[in-house]
RNA sequence: GCCGAGGUAGCUCAGCUGGUUUAGAGCGCUGGAUUCAUAACCCGGAGGUCGGGGGUUCGAGUCCCCCCCUCGGCACCA
């Protein structure tokens, strides 16, 4: 049973006033390596080149007919703080956005991520479908004008929320001066409407929000006697150049798009063509737990209400809002006066030494996706680098690759029949007097193809991650019980054909492992491949060039994707030389 | 203050509705074996009163009560 619906992933879009740094980094990484696992699940092609876009009506074809992948990410670019930037720097807003998105677009480049598309705010095609989304929202009443009543600064010009002006004293925070209750028009979105709606969708549906902690949190606020109201979703346009930034309420350029808004529309516009419709609903949006509010609340809420305008019946609610925690440094929590804050400087350094695929991997597997707040430390990042990659896959494949220059002159050596069982992964081996299963690798693959039938769950990555590390002791434990190197200096030739079965099972197993490693270390294993001939890839010097079959078909055992005896074995440099644990971070 | 989660080996954590053993895994540490490999790999070990106290039970890390500690949320960011 084929999976029966596309896969469409989200990173927040960016405020684009911010630096790239291991947060921005950390969000896209764990979409990047969620879509990697979809594309090779589902055996469709590649993303787009290396950051690029794809253009509309150019989504990856499939070679086998199943639905496919879309991951997005992007900037958000309206908020009054990009206008006040600009100008100190001396930029119109729109050209400071520009170069700040590009900055965006170069971290995300630099750590691999493969989407599809790169939305941004000031884009037409953003504003132009907002824009509409929110006239009809206006014409069925759900957005309607109305007048909001706040906590003014004057000296400042922003209103203060009840509770920062309560902690004020109902002063200023900057000139000291009162606040002045103040009223003006204003338009809202009918929230308070959806509270029940809301609260069935939740309490019915468990995966909507994950992780479980952050369902409890929100149903908390959502149940009785917690009452939604109306939230503002405009404010005015006023002399002030910071508050002509924004999209313009419809009918009322006295208004503009409160830009929370405008941003959570993004989802949406981004495949709102016609080429791109189906994609949605939305599979699931990946945030940082700080804006879980508005996309677990306000979000669907506005979708609900959009669904029901004409001509928006396709638009259903995303099936996960997932909200990760938070990395901290050293033990710390990361904060500027501190001067700890793991900026996009320190992950180039980091993947300039220990490379881009090691980044990943530690980001993928160390970081806080569900639980506690995760420790972005120098010395675990050595010792899980040291364990899982450098002693792992990298002494793996270069003893074995070693093995088969020695005593193969490099050429993969022909398995004798019967000498295993069939079967997913190394099955047996002799072990004492008995056998023992070997067919992690099985399990790993099993577990991932089986996600989308069911849902999708970031915990079967992690699972399938741990697999290809598992699968990679077996076969360092299957070469220390057959020691291979021992067969190879008895002269007899069933000794020859003995030893051709050890190291040719060795290659099927890394082989396997190698492909539930893909998704977090891309380069790396295409580079693997390359030395090894392995015909996963459409193209063998891109690693995102999609793959030729679905991992079913990819990973089975002496399957059509194994090798055929006589392909090159090339051992080449360790994919990851061993780091030292004393030398100082870089 | 209110609501919620959690405190298990040096570190990161598994342990579902109480009884498969003398509480587990990975990493780290330590002893051994081995040499194909990146001083890697493989095998074994050390070993924590399961936050503290009380209770229920034939029996509790696993249920109840109290206390201590840590963490998260408490919105509409106009």
């Amino acid at each position: 049973m084929p999976p029966s619906r596309p896969f469409y992933i989200t990173t927040p879009i960016y405020y684009v006033n911010d630096r790239p740094h291991i947060g921005h980094c950390y969000t896209t990484v764990v979409a990047d390596v969620a879509a990697r696992f979809q594309r090779l699940i589902r055996g469709v092609g590649g993303p787009p080149l290396r950051g690029g876009e794809r253009a509309a009506g150019t989504e990856p074809s499939r070679s086998d007919g199943l639905p496919g992948v879309f991951f997005l990410t992007g900037t958000d670019e309206h908020a009054d703080k990009v206008v006040t930037s600009a100008a100190s720097h001396g930029m119109s807003p729109q050209a400071w956005a520009d170069h700040n998105a590009e900055e965006f677009r170069k971290a995300f480049a630099f750590i691999g991520s493969s989407h599809d598309d790169f939305i941004r705010t000031t884009e037409p095609r953003h504003k132009e479908r907002v824009t509409r989304y929110v006239r009809a929202l206006m014409d069925a009443g759900q957005i309607y004008k109305g007048d909001y009543t706040g906590w003014y600064d004057p000296g400042q010009e922003e209103y203060l929320t009840e509770t920062a002006a309560r902690e004020a004293g109902y002063k200023s925070a900057i000139s000291g001066r009162p606040l002045v209750k103040r009223t003006e028009p204003c338009y809202f979105f009918r929230l308070s409407e959806y509270q029940v709606r809301l609260l069935e969708h939740i309490e019915g549906n468990p995966a909507f929000i994950q992780p479980d902690a952050r369902r409890q949190e929100v149903l908390g606020r959502l149940r009785p006697p917690a009452v939604l109201n109306n939230v503002p979703v405009s404010r005015p346009v006023t002399d002030d150049p910071a508050t002509q930034w924004g999209i313009r309420i419809p009918g009322d350029p006295a208004h503009r798009l409160y830009v929370w808004i405008d941003a959570l529309f993004n989802y949406l516009t981004a495949v709102d063509t016609d080429e791109r419709r189906a994609l949605w609903p939305c599979t699931v949006h990946l945030i940082g737990k700080d804006i879980l509010w508005f996309h677990a609340v306000i979000w669907p809420a506005l979708l609900m209400a959009l669904r029901a305008c004409p001509g928006y019946e396709w638009v259903g609610l995303p099936g996960t809002v997932f909200g990760h925690g938070w990395w901290i440094s050293e033990g710390q929590k990361m904060s500027k006066s501190l001067g700890n804050f793991i900026d996009l400087e320190k992950l180039r350094a980091y993947a300039g030494r220990y490379g881009a695929g090691a980044l990943r991997w530690y980001l993928a597997t160390q970081g806080p996706l569900a639980g506690n707040d995760a420790d972005f430390s120098h010395a675990k990042f050595v010792e899980v680098y040291n364990a899982d990659l450098a002693n792992g896959i990298g002494n793996s494949t270069s003893r074995v690759g070693n093995m088969i220059e020695k005593y193969f002159e490099g050429r993969l050596p022909a398995h004798s029949p019967g000498q295993d069982a069939n079967g997913r992964g190394l099955r047996m081996f002799p072990d004492g007097g008995g056998h023992r299963m070997m067919d992690h690798a099985g399990e790993s693959a099993d577990t991932l193809s089986a996600t989308d039938r069911i849902r999708f769950d970031f915990a079967n990555n992690a699972v399938a991650l741990r697999g290809g590390v598992n699968l990679v002791q077996f076969v360092d434990q299957y070469i220390n019980v057959t020691q291979p190197f021992k067969v190879a200096k008895q002269p007899e030739s069933s000794s020859r054909d003995w030893l051709a079965t050890i190291l040719s099972d060795c290659v099927e197993s890394l082989r396997v492992a190698s492909l539930l490693f893909y998704p977090a270390m891309p380069e790396k294993m295409a580079e693997l491949w390359r030395r090894w001939n392995c015909n996963h890839l459409r193209d063998p010097d891109d690693a995102n060039s999609g793959f030729v079959a679905p991992l079913a078909e990819l990973a089975e055992w002496g399957g059509a994707y194994s090798l055929r005896p006589g392909t090159p074995i090339r051992k080449g440099d360790p994919l990851f030389m061993r780091a030292d644990p004393v030398e100082p971070p870089p």
